[in-house]
DNA sequence: TAGATTGTTAATCGATTAACAATC
DNA sequence: TAGATTGTTAATCGATTAACAATC
């Protein structure tokens, strides 16, 4: 009836991994040498044409003015605030293996506005042990934890058998966002985000583009 | 004049990521229960479109035949082809902190064609150590064992710090493709190949989607 | 035959790139 | 002014989706 809908220019997914790409960048730059940048530097860095990253940011409105560059801090917070990592939000991680342990011991999860209120494991030998002040639970605990701490992100990096038990447990005791190190392909209620890292998909893109690469080098026989 | 040019029809990277998420989710079926799959089933498991699936495969001829469903194990076999798996490629790790080991203890290389040949660190504790029959070796000898076992692959685990210093060795040594898991953007010749897995890109892209769906569901105030 | 499927072309949709005004 | 820059629109390019013939 009415056509009053509120125009819901839908940002495309690339955009936002590129966003988060620049932010991760920018917060490497050494503060001292670089109080501004321009659109072709920070393209340069990622391997980008200076268009994609100003067409970027025009569908947040720019960041910058005409003839100026941009400045690297107003940069950086407006990222921050676009993607969210303005607001704190509280994580666990489940499954204590190599993997979880080096999770862990990520030292930027707080810049990034994440704060890493427990971990958690079915091992008897590791419950009750700390990693940086944080203290490793039962997983039977996992529901009270993340209740009286308001936790919306959860990690697993439990063994691949476990890992869609472990997603039921995290989405019945409420958590919001899986970040998911496990192969699998996890089911979940539609109001659950899932963000995969598949490192096997990863490892695999890597294997085609160096046989492409190989091909082309070696002429076009075959 | 004669019209055999090798039609270079580019392969999307969208469509490379896919395949390889094609060939992790069939990997992890019960071979029992799934002879064969449809490209309705198969795009179910990854939330994409059955015509998706069919025209990715259609880039490479297509592994069926209309009528049939997809034989399983064709799928799997056809995609390890594509992908490069099929043959065998050597892989070291650089850097064992806990992510290095987590990478190290990682079962599903060999499944992939990797072959792991041999782990690397600056802390004398660690040298001489073994982690699942690999050796740790010092990190001065990688370009010896490099040239010695002719590795193509070379995974960075180290301290941020260390990342592009690593990278410039690996380079120097012959090292052809690179799984960077520093939050660097390295600089490597356009020969090289480097396949980053930034995590704190995940991280950001998952805090926007929470962002983004709770406005939603919060209507349409602000 | 009816229903289900894949392969393949064409149409649609969306994202990237080019162009340029505005600004310093 | 000349050169360099961003913001923004339009054009180009490419990827996804729809449609349908062929097949079982």
């Amino acid at each position: 009836m009415t056509f009053e809908k509120p125009k819901k220019k839908k940002i495309p997914q690339m955009t936002i991994t590129r966003l988060a790409q620049y932010l991760n960048c920018l917060s490497l730059l050494p503060t001292e040498q670089y109080e501004e940048i321009s659109s072709k530097e920070l393209a340069s860095k990622i391997e980008l044409k200076p268009t994609q990253v100003r067409q970027d940011f025009h569908h947040f409105g720019g960041f910058g003015q005409a003839g100026y560059r941009y400045k690297v801090n107003d940069l950086i917070i407006g990222l921050e605030r676009i993607l969210g990592l303005d607001q704190q939000q509280k994580l666990i991680i489940v499954g204590m293996g190599h993997l979880g342990q080096a999770l862990a011991s990520y030292k930027n999860f707080e810049p990034l506005g994440l704060n890493l209120v427990a971990l958690f494991d079915v091992n008897p030998k590791l419950i009750g042990l700390s990693l940086r002040d944080v203290p490793i639970k039962d997983i039977d605990d996992l529901p009270a934890i993340v209740a009286k701490h308001n936790v919306t992100i959860a990690a697993i990096t439990t063994p691949t058998s476990a890992a869609q038990n472990t997603a039921n447990m995290l989405v019945a005791a409420g958590i919001k966002g899986i970040w998911n190190f496990s192969p699998v392909n996890l089911t979940t209620p539609p109001d659950v985000i899932v963000q995969n890292e598949h490192l096997s998909v990863g490892l695999m893109t890597l294997s085609y583009r160096l046989k492409t690469l190989n091909k082309q080098n070696d002429g076009e026989q075959e």
